[in-house]
DNA sequence: CCTAAAATCATACTTTCGGGTGATGTCAAA
DNA sequence: TTTGACATCACCCGAAAGTATGATTTTAGG
């Protein structure tokens, strides 16, 4: 990030610098107006193009650090009796991908039983959807 | 191409036409010269990035590959080709619990494409709900 | 016995997902 | 140049998930 400022700032100075010595030109060496203010278009759309290219690349590494799973190394002690037998037991079939709906079923309880559990989950794992759930207890060795 | 030819031409068209105007403002309404280059580059340097913004894909896909070195232990190379680059970059989200909306904005792209991707990755993994995608791609060795 | 935690269920509401269909643009290979 | 794979985006609609609040029943421990 900091790389990426100071590049950007070299650049946009070189470019500053540049159109200065072109109005040098254009005031002392009978550059016509029409020339100045073209090449100091080409220019700058030249630094813009790469600027936006430049800018992608970055996004897209950007992103992809954000998915690259963090090094985690010795991580996690168990951590006993956070969740409820019952809330692992239905974390484990959100694990396994079973809707709501069907983790009520098999376990002869109502949806709205099952909602209850799942918030009850997400606010003891402090997050706010059922896969994020997974992740973290993936991280916390709860699975 | 060929569109692609005529929306530069016409981008560029308007831009020059946009520095006549201000040429033009210069020349009669005491527009500095300082002023006057000022939005020249400006505009420019706008343009430069749109177009840099705009037409990129390929080369971000190159980009990514140079820093992304991702021959990753021994089991990656089950099931090759089964899933795009973007469709495991999606899935690599879903798996840390972002929603459609947050990966459409950290990927720069709509919310539609985003749920295009994840139906098409659920039907190339034959499940129905993100949940069972993660522990499919799991026991498939995709993430 | 009493109490606190856990498990159960409900109602109502908002947000997110998923499915279907169709469209455009790019790129590479045939 | 044509074609097929990919990526992008849109619109619509129904299903699933999540939020908030309140309630009842079980059950284990003091």
């Amino acid at each position: 990030m900091l790389k990426t400022i100071i590049k950007f700032g070299v650049l946009t100075g070189l470019a500053l610098a540049g159109a200065k010595m072109l109005e040098v030109s254009y005031l002392t060496d009978h550059l016509s107006l029409k020339a100045y203010i073209s090449i100091v278009g080409i220019g700058f759309l030249a630094l813009g193009v790469f600027l936006g290219l430049k800018h992608r690349r970055q996004k897209v590494l950007v992103s992809y650090k954000e998915v690259d799973p963090p090094p985690r190394g010795i991580a996690a002690p168990l951590q006993e009796g956070l969740l409820t037998e019952r809330e692992l037991e239905v974390l484990r079939h959100i694990a396994r991908g079973r809707s709501n709906q069907e983790i009520a079923d098999t376990l002869f309880v109502s949806l709205n039983t099952i909602k209850t559990h799942t918030n009850n989950i997400y606010g003891k794992l402090g997050v706010k959807r059922r896969t994020q759930a997974l992740d973290k207890a993936r991280q916390m060795n709860l699975l």
